[in-house]
DNA sequence: CGGAATCCACAACGATACTG
DNA sequence: CAGTATCGTTGTGGATTCCG
């Protein structure tokens, strides 16, 4: 069972396992598509309108890159008009935990994260 | 306790905890220095030679951004030649326990990653 | 409805040179 | 040693238009 020391160590340390999973789904959207998805199947259009400020095109990169990397499924329905379901992937699913542990933490800090910014840029 | 519903549900979607805490440490370097730090304080020399890859540039903004958001703490010792060490501040330090799901994570799921990739990938 | 294609703006990043 | 300053490159994201 690996810790960060074994993983930030030797020749992985810029490619660690750490960055990868970062340069997935560190991005704008894609924790936030996640985290939608874990209630359950969603339309192309649902998600377009529950995440506002989104564009079309980025909505739909994101999801194709979530598709490319086992975490969300696309199902298909060929109907008129078309439908087009997402769903979290077990792998999905399962990083939603951590996701979550980061998110809880945010919750938490916020108050923090902002006094020691304000502190900072006053003194500059 | 909020779950990711509460977070990014509402008004505070875009703008959710969650996209917050990506924000500061979701760049290329920032989770990779908290790592690092975990094991106690750092020189700016240190870091650079244990972070293969990253320029003076970066590692300079990256530490600023850090510091600002109280993440790590500067002290700097007017000898000659000039002394600076870095730490994690006791709020970086709660962080690190995320950072290191997320790394677990990746640990644990790298190979699933991979395959799902090949697949996408051979098909198109 | 659910995209794809194109163009463009901006910010992140990297390399290099210089400095207290 | 520990940065700062400047420049050039790259990648990400947004706006718009068009299509099955």
């Amino acid at each position: 069972m690996p810790d960060i020391e074994q993983i930030c160590r030797g020749d992985v340390v810029t490619a660690g396992h750490l960055r990868d999973v970062l340069d997935r789904v560190g991005d704008k959207w894609s924790m936030l598509v996640i985290s939608l998805l874990e209630h359950g199947p969603r339309r192309y259009g649902q998600l377009a309108t529950d995440i506002p400020g989104i564009s079309q095109r980025m909505l739909t990169v994101t999801l194709q890159r979530l598709e490319r990397d086992g975490l969300v499924t696309r199902t298909s329905y060929p109907e008129i008009p078309p439908r087009v379901e997402y769903a979290l992937s077990p792998l999905g699913a399962s990083l939603q935990e951590p996701i979550s542990a980061l998110a809880q933490w945010a919750y938490a800090h916020k108050d923090e994260f902002l006094a020691s910014r304000d502190r900072y840029d006053a003194k500059a």
